[in-house]
DNA sequence: GTCTATACCAAGATAGAC
DNA sequence: GTCTATCTTGGTATAGAC
């Protein structure tokens, strides 16, 4: 039976719901969405919904896990490369940047998820620690990027956990203020080498 | 009657209030947290909440207000000096992440308004346009103090609204992961500092 | 001015027809 | 597999005692 189904991706009629339950959510949040929202998201009824998601807890996790997943499919492999530390940090800025525009939906709710600090409490979804693992593996590529380019020469010595707190907050930020509906050919591409120069210049060693 | 008093900070029973929920916000957000709650971090019950604010979101609007309000009062000096303007950007970048930390309930809460799109709907809150009218002067006053920047040839080239993105996204986002309860004594300034060097660099002509 | 008791409603979730 | 109808709960807001 589909309940069975493995979380995340999968499944035809789970699809739909989770493009518009990311929708729904990036409308008006969390607790301001309802799952009569969704379904009307959907052009179906609650009947529809419940048939394939057990709770609305459900459906939220279910949205943070694939827009996180995908982010990390995205970084992982670019935080993995051995060419120099400051590259590789213009190209995961650049790409982290992209992704809050061109996947706007999914990933500003990924983005709510983090800052809720209540997720903790409720039943026990075992989703919630892959959601809390994959954020911490996450910053972990960028302070590991950071911790390298020290080594390197290029970037100033700071701790690399607190280095990683305003890159994130300002590329996360962009969610919050982008609006896909205002797209604009080539302004998806500025915004991003923006942010990448923006946040070279900030860890780069200066040469002053 | 207390009820006509002015909004924000007005008032002797209406700031106990405000700073409960403030608290109360911050721990679990605007909707999940029921006016119980509020009552409950002021050692009350409904009734005494009920005496002086006409609704929820009248409570939530002036602790956002008050904290607004609070941040803008600190920083506006600041962006106004006349001496160089790298050096009033490092001033405004330190003072806005250490009310980030000090102020962390009011500040958190303020936050979490700009986050929400929705906040547009509901009756007619004049309040909200005070809100508004404050979150676009303060990004003016970072916008007009990086194009003094360029004016004096020590900041690149940008989009100077463009600029302050990153920049705002930094440090509003502090208060979603620093935490109060583990404050340690030179903690606020090392990090207010490491803010204020990271946005320096980002935003400095690189002179290579 | 603060309390308790309660009206009222919105929304999550379920039952069961089709 | 999708619908409509309904149950149930929790939370905003109010009434009115003290």
């Amino acid at each position: 039976m589909t309940r069975e189904l493995s979380r995340s991706g999968a499944g035809p009629g789970r699809q739909d719901i989770l493009e518009a339950a990311a929708v729904a959510f990036t409308r008006n949040g969390y607790d301001a969405t309802t799952i009569d929202d969704i379904a009307d998201e959907l052009r179906a009824t609650k009947g529809r919904v419940y048939h394939y998601y057990r709770s609305k807890a459900d459906i939220f996790l279910d949205v943070v896990h694939t827009g996180m997943r995908d982010l990390l499919a995205e970084i992982r492999p670019l935080a993995e490369g051995d060419d120099d530390a400051v590259g590789r940090l213009a190209r995961m800025v650049r790409t982290h940047a992209a992704m809050m525009m061109t996947r706007h939906a999914f990933q500003r709710v990924a983005v709510q998820a983090v800052e809720m600090r209540r997720l903790g409490q409720g039943p026990r979804y075992e989703s919630l620690h892959e959601i809390v693992a994959m954020r911490d593996e996450y910053e972990q590529l960028f302070a590991d990027v950071v911790a390298q380019g020290q080594r390197e020469g290029s970037v100033r010595g700071t701790d690399p956990r607190l280095a990683t707190k305003p890159v994130l907050g300002a590329l996360n930020w962009i969610t919050v203020w982008y609006d896909p509906d205002r797209a604009d050919d080539g302004r998806v591409d500025r915004i991003a080498d923006e942010y990448a120069e923006f946040v070279v210049g900030g860890l780069r060693k200066g040469d002053r």
